[in-house]
DNA sequence: GTCTATACTGTGATAGAC
DNA sequence: GTCTATCACAGTATAGAC
């Protein structure tokens, strides 16, 4: 029994199928939360049988585990690449400006994300503490250092970064209403959104004359 | 069997147990999602028992449909309030602080909601596209009419809502990450994030000079 | 390595005593 | 009107044939 635990040691099927299995599981869980889905569901949508990707993985919590683990490295990733400039404000634009093309393009990794916190992170409450309050302590005084310098309005650095998640993360996690509320415009919509959330935080940071 | 669907024509004991068990199954939904919470769990937090709670509600569904409907009119109201005023830019922040405050009055609401969002809205879509809409539609061209006098900076009506919405939610929905980053502030939170947030929306609102 | 058949558990809902 | 006991079903997981 392999039990794909490590990547290593593995046959280029088993590669294939965990990955299969993996994308299925993505779609499904990100659409109906941990508890809402069923292995039978995983299997519907990848193809595979019920105990096949039991095979696989070593019961439901197990995938969703893998998934999650992969998710905060990719979503983390943006804000790590924010660093010390000349032109904070357009660092920190450039910042927005990708977050939200993540929200256009994993809108599914970031329901996955949202129903997690939102049912109080029961799963990743350590990665949150760890990693994740690291990262953000480092960024908040990157910004704060801007801030003394006089080179942004002075902002609360912690809640501008709340303020950023909130507004790009909410066109994939609230994705229904917004199409709801909009009628059905397409791309136009992401186009306008970045537009909207340029003028929004490059106001908000422009520093008082 | 009285099964409580109208509110008339009940004695004061099963108006009361009805509240008991919504406000227990309020607790429990908003935490675990519709799938993910069990009639044990509602029976447990309400302190009554699992068959007296389906005698008075229809089932799991029931009880959840109730809490969604009187949802959506507190949620609406706050938008409703705002109105054509001298001071766009006050009655719009005006907006935003009593948003900010029912995010931490009822997060249990705001999370029901983003759950049931979160998951395509199942069982809301048509109050999206419906009372949702109409509301939406109104003010947004309100918010244009000020745009259009020149009252405020030119901004995206539905995208400025939209960025009211998910900011000030985020500090309901998201609650676990916010305390996992900021450590433990309590109260303090909520007056920073107030600050924040009507400096941004402010500074977004700026008619250029 | 993959399938069929099946055991076991948790959950929604009902029947019937009190 | 409320409880105890129980059913029926869905869902996770395993055993064993192939």
């Amino acid at each position: 029994m392999a039990r794909a635990e490590s990547t290593k040691g593995q046959t280029r099927i088993q590669r294939e199928k965990t990955e299969q299995i993996l994308e299925a599981a993505l779609e499904v869980f990100s659409k109906y939360g941990f508890r809402g889905s069923t292995i039978d569901q995983i299997a519907g949508q990848s193809g595979l049988s019920k105990p096949n990707i039991l095979y696989y993985f070593d019961g439901k919590e197990a995938i969703h585990a893998v998934l999650l683990g992969r998710l905060l490295d990719t979503w983390l990733e943006p804000l790590e690449h924010m660093s010390d400039s000349d032109t904070p404000i357009d660092e920190i634009c450039a910042y927005v400006k990708r977050k939200l093309e993540m929200a256009r393009d994993f809108p599914r990794e970031s329901r996955l994300f949202a129903n997690e916190i939102l049912q109080g992170a029961p799963r990743i409450l350590s990665e949150l503490q760890g990693p994740l309050k690291t990262l953000t302590d480092e960024k908040t005084s990157l910004i704060q250092s801007w801030v003394d310098a006089g080179k942004i309005a002075p902002v609360a650095p912690y809640h501008l970064l709340f303020s950023i998640w909130a507004t790009t993360q909410h066109y994939a996690d609230f994705d229904v209403q917004v199409h709801a509320v909009l009628g059905d415009c397409k791309e136009d919509c992401f186009e306008t959104a970045q537009a909207h959330l340029d003028h929004m935080f490059r106001a908000t940071l422009r520093p008082e004359t």
